[in-house]
DNA sequence: CCGCATCCAATAAGATACTG
DNA sequence: CAGTATCTTATTGGATGCGG
């Protein structure tokens, strides 16, 4: 397997169509966090510190407009919005996974990534 | 970027370490085309006409800062620099061959994601 | 010519404050 | 609680220039 299963035409790279829904930079973080239940924007806010609350907000729309994310509405006082993984959405939880594995591996290195580089790379 | 207290507080999420190579743009991108083969600066231009020179020099140099791709430069006329993966770059050979499934999978329906999450979802 | 570097406009993200 | 509104900063896109 190849980029280049494109033979003769001139296709799109497939990363590039997942690119387009995960793109934003918390996107994929985001999604992780609803993978296995459901969440309440203050439930992200804390699994995320780092996310301000305009980004979480703003990537929470685009991914429910990409329908990987399906926003429920409570009308009670005071408000209680869920967020939970669309059947649509499940179908990257392999990317994830992926994206996780290797992250698990190199966390602590990784913010230091010259060095294992060259830990690596010989 | 807060990353150093991993001792202290509990781990971040092992995505966001993914995140913090391949966060750029068109990173995942650069990293695929050169998964089957070293290729020129050229080459990966022809191979990703939608970015830009500037994008794609400075994305090529943030990878090789993180040493996932090694740089080559052949002093000759016309300049001629080759571009390859490093071991380091080959771990993350399982994220992109994920996220490439999912790209063919839903590569022409992610230009309007709406359509085919409601066919998903129902 | 090739592989950039540099300047400038446009867009995305971050910080802070405020509201129904 | 779950967001807006607004301003500032970082990242990206486009065009041009230049040394080898």
């Amino acid at each position: 397997m190849a980029a280049a299963n494109a033979t003769t035409e001139e296709r799109k790279c497939p990363i590039e169509t997942v690119i387009h829904v995960l793109g934003g930079k918390w996107k994929p973080t985001i999604l992780w966090h609803l993978l296995d239940a459901t969440r309440r924007f203050s439930e992200l806010e804390k699994m995320i510190p780092e996310i301000t609350q305009k980004m979480l907000a703003q990537h929470l729309r685009e991914l429910e407009a990409d329908g990987l994310v399906v926003r429920t509405v409570y009308p009670t006082v005071p408000p209680k919005v869920e967020y939970a993984l669309s059947e649509y959405g499940i179908t990257l939880v392999p990317v994830m996974q992926a994206m996780c594995n290797w992250g698990e591996v190199h966390q602590t290195s990784a913010w230091k990534p010259t060095e294992v580089a060259r830990a690596i790379n010989g």
